[in-house]
DNA sequence: TGGACACTGGACCAATCGGTCTATTTATGT
DNA sequence: ACATAAATAGACCGATTGGTCCAGTGTCCA
């Protein structure tokens, strides 16, 4: 939580990421963005050689370590992983309701209308990967056989990303809340 | 199955439903669409006077349709809503291969990058709505409380939501077919 | 045969797109 | 103080964007 001012580079990552958010890679301008953040094109292009697309990237990637942490904060005070899922989703719910209830995915925002570059949509795959890594670790911390965990954090995965759709559709984050639900 | 023809409208819709599911809605420009229909600029003002964004909902709505009949398919001869929602995970995951497993939700690549218009998010909304209710009223049919159904539906809704993004980014539907695997 | 209307074809438009380039300012190390 | 590099500033570019407009074509009914 420090308050010292961001570098450029800092501030256009940033910015990227939430306008990408809102309304994903093809849908925002980089003169938009650089307006946003205050920056000049010039920056964009030296601290971003290939412009747009590493920028998208780096935003990801920035996202992704954000994502990381809540995870681990939420599910290593856990008793179980149902309590580690709720706490998440709790979490979640409360960043959506902040960001005036509509952004989504950093992932998703960029990988699904991003450019159709092969080595774009791994890395970004990628992110998806670490994040189910991330769960499955914890499933099997908090007891689960190792296959077990994998599929359990699979599927934790896909219902949080189905909620995250759904609340975002619905400009609403309660669903995000109701989540975990015992079956 | 008619082979008959498609008239202009009907192929503008069925390629812009195309296009705007693997690269959603800002990622493809109406000159790609008019080319891939092989439809002149004039056609398509003609019958959508708002232009892009009254084509979009026009293949929002035409895709929603089918995706209602579907779900009709899967679940009217199912014996349990667990059935019902295996065979239409199993039919959806065979459209995400045949389509070069890269096709994603119709409503949410319209929905998540169109115009900030409210009616426009508000009418694509709505076809999500629809879906669970379909859902709902499977699930109540089968046994659920009217509670009960509809948490049913709204929670099979987001697993489904949640895998297509994951069979999208890992361009695999494999998981798609893993997904309502009994808790 | 002629008028009305739905539809097609495409030239044209201002605005915006992502990106390049160079000049200038700011920091850094000696 | 000076040299070198990092970073900023923004003019400028061709291509593409969604959209407008109108002349032409086809079709159907009087």
């Amino acid at each position: 939580m420090s308050d010292r001012p961001l570098s450029t580079k800092e501030r256009l990552v940033r910015t990227a990421c939430d306008l990408f958010r809102k309304r994903g890679y093809s849908g925002v301008g980089v003169a938009e963005i650089l307006s946003e953040a205050n920056a000049p094109k010039g920056s964009l292009y030296h601290h971003f050689p290939n412009g747009k697309s590493d920028l998208a990237i780096a935003a990801a990637n920035w996202a992704s370590d954000g994502m990381l942490r809540i995870m681990a904060a939420s599910f290593e005070p856990a008793a179980t992983f149902h309590d580690g899922a709720t706490t998440f989703c709790y979490k979640i719910a409360k960043l959506f309701d902040l960001s005036g209830n509509w952004d989504g995915c950093p992932i998703a925002g960029a990988l699904f209308d991003g450019p159709d570059n092969l080595e774009f949509r791994e890395k970004l795959r990628h992110c998806y990967e670490g994040w189910i890594e991330e769960l499955a670790h914890h499933a099997e911390r908090l007891g689960a056989e190792p296959e077990a965990a994998r599929a359990q954090a699979e599927h934790f995965f896909m219902l949080f990303q189905g909620g995250w759709d759904l609340a975002r559709a619905r400009q609403n984050s309660d669903v995000l809340r109701r989540l975990p639900v015992p079956a």
